[in-house]
DNA sequence: TCAATAGTGTCTATTAGACAATATACT
DNA sequence: AGTATATTGTCTAATAGACACTATTGA
């Protein structure tokens, strides 16, 4: 019994014959100057190379040498394109077939991460060939292989988990206070909240430990918060209420 | 400009040097006789295959003269193991690396599927060496690869929608009632609901669509249902009340 | 003391769930 | 009629959001 399945791959035991290319591509989100941003690099204008000049997602092959997992792979992308090391790291989801590159059936493993912006004071450590676009500026415009579906996709899951995750938090770096995270759903979710609602939400999640006051540039200051748990977000027990929820 | 992208992968730019090992695996869920069921087939016992004798869940490697896209696979697996062809198929994740298959650093593209239980008068169209198996059951046996962890996060996965989503619906062949779809719900989420307010929450969300009556074994005949699109699950605007919640 | 921002309090419309009542089918 | 199931109605507790108010900082 159960033998059968070897004839569906005939010869193929080991999967050896012809294997697809593998490739990790990131989609690195974060929100500066009241707009959320999303890096991109430019496709290399070198012979052999598809959609030379292109904007794309910062990704590549797997090395099997070096890349002992996929999330391996996926943190050394992202690594190399921001030099960050622990952000908010997670999988989109993979596109796979025939068509989407030149060079053969390719694979590639789609993740989204998160990362503070950086501070004004200290150089941007991004790669001068990196630059951060605007979401949906950046969707606009054409880029290379089919990431301007990942992209999208990627926008749609942020935008999805913004509205009952605490997600957004990890835009922000430590300690930061609640006017300022309030500031980034709104930004993300491209409308206003009301401050009072959104307190008790954040609160009562129970996500954030206190650290010490921040003072901002003028006004009272505020109470400034870290992440609780950096390994994951909090689920709101309700979604906020949708601008297109019926009356 | 945008040339130091090279330098990362030399030699590599096709990525022809050692490529992964690509296939996809497919957690194909049913409920059956009030208990939530996952297809499991076994290993085949052949010299050069891996894991053999031990229930995996379904699939194997990409074939690229075959398969289009990912997801054209996926459906292929699926198709050979239950004989359905649309059922509810969703991406679940990917699972990478050096350790995971003893012939090599592979990579698996994980699916989830929903499908209607076979009728109790056709034959269940999964071959021989499948059978389904009670999802916890399958949970608590020694499956081969890293198929444990894979199927904890589908079940993982399917919990947490059914808590906020319609995806039981497909779980149902159609006409379906109310009260049947309600008790998928029970099953899935292991515990019970209120009828007043499931029926409320399911035809809020004007998802589905009336078909003639349906009569029982006994008592009054109910309302049929059918699902108004197949393409995707509907998002209610709160999830269940969880029991765990606060009081 | 004023401007600016942070933080709190109160009220209300909405609604999910509890549970009771009614309707319909079959014997 | 009686039993079994489907369907509807009513009530209530919980709460998200609206909005007004108070608190704290620095100039």
């Amino acid at each position: 019994m159960a033998v059968r399945k070897s004839a569906a791959n005939p010869g193929n035991s080991a999967g050896v014959t012809e294997r697809p290319l593998v490739t990790v591509d990131v989609a690195i989100f974060t929100v500066r100057d009241d707009s959320l941003q999303v890096l991109l690099v430019h496709r290399p204008s070198v012979a052999g190379e598809p959609y030379p000049g292109r904007p794309a997602l910062p990704g590549g092959f797997v090395d099997i040498r070096r890349d002992t997992t996929l999330h391996d792979c996926a943190l050394r992308k992202l690594k190399e394109k921001t030099g960050l090391a622990a952000p908010y790291l997670e999988q989109l989801g993979s596109w796979g077939g025939a068509k989407r590159d030149p060079r053969g059936w390719s694979a590639t493993h789609a993740w989204f991460a998160l990362v503070p912006p950086p501070a004004d004071d200290e150089v941007d450590p991004a790669p001068a060939e990196a630059e951060w676009v605007d979401a949906e500026a950046a969707l606009s415009r054409r880029l290379a292989f089919d990431h301007n579906e990942i992209l999208a996709a990627a926008l749609a899951r942020l935008r999805a988990k913004v509205e009952y995750t605490s997600l957004p938090a990890f835009l922000l770096a430590e300690p930061f206070t609640l006017p300022q995270l309030q500031r980034i759903y709104e930004v993300v979710l491209g409308r206003e909240l009301d401050k009072s609602a959104f307190r008790k939400r954040m609160l009562d999640a129970d996500f954030l430990r206190e650290t010490g006051a921040v003072s901002g540039a003028s006004g009272r200051a505020a109470q400034g918060y870290r992440i609780a748990d950096r390994s994951a977000p909090v689920y709101f027990p309700r979604p906020f209420k949708s601008g297109e929820q019926l009356a």
